[in-house]
DNA sequence: TCACTATATCCATATTACTAGAAATATGGA
DNA sequence: TCCATATTTCTAGTAATATGGATATAGTGA
């Protein structure tokens, strides 16, 4: 009898499960999707993290907060360039993510 | 000057924004994002509200409370067949929340 | 109508997330 | 070193979300 999917189990899937609730978590609020979109049109070069507020209109510490939560869960690089900070969405992630929920579709049944 | 790119701009941009973001985060959460692949792997039949319980081992309180949100969001819809309530994941809504992600990549710059 | 199964709602509680002002840190130039 | 700019951390207030037991509702067949 194999085990239950449960969200806390800890096998591959089970990790996989976990890194995808986590990044799709931080695309799902409004200001952190506004700054992800910013960075996918900005691909390849990147926007610094001023740019990104400009646009947006936010607090500082508003924007920071969020863009950590991008850094942290991979969707989000950053590279340092004298005194601003370049942010770069990573495609790679975002690939992942996708095909995540993609991957074995329709291989089960009730 | 193109107006900001706020979360709560109500042009159409904004719109799909929103909606995008609703649907990301609700599968941005272990418990829903397990309930979802159970019923992308159960495409097309669909899977009843019980034996996705079966599977995930939770209170029905539980699940019910993530089940509606995946419903509301729309990423999720219920049949009713005699007792039983059959759930199928949307396809549809899936590209639709995917393709706001990849659409108009690279278009822009900082 | 009654009983049975399937599912949802209500409620209380615990945890986590969002916001933004203020202060702190980092980098490079004068 | 001192300054200016860029960005983060600290802090606290507020709001939203998750969990699960108890209870209620809906649908079906006897």
């Amino acid at each position: 009898m194999p085990a239950a999917e449960t969200a806390s189990s800890t096998n591959a899937t089970g990790v996989d499960l976990n890194r995808a609730a986590t990044r799709l978590a931080a695309l799902g609020q409004e200001t952190r999707l506004s700054i992800y979109r910013i960075l996918i049109r900005a691909m390849p070069q990147g926007c610094p993290v001023g740019d990104v507020q400009n646009r947006l209109n936010i607090p500082n510490s508003t924007l920071s907060f969020h863009l950590k939560k991008l850094v942290d869960v991979g969707l989000v690089v950053q590279e340092r360039r004298a005194t601003t900070l370049i942010c770069r969405a990573d495609a790679a992630a975002m690939d992942q993510t996708i095909g995540f929920l993609a991957r074995e579709c329709c291989t089960g049944n009730c």
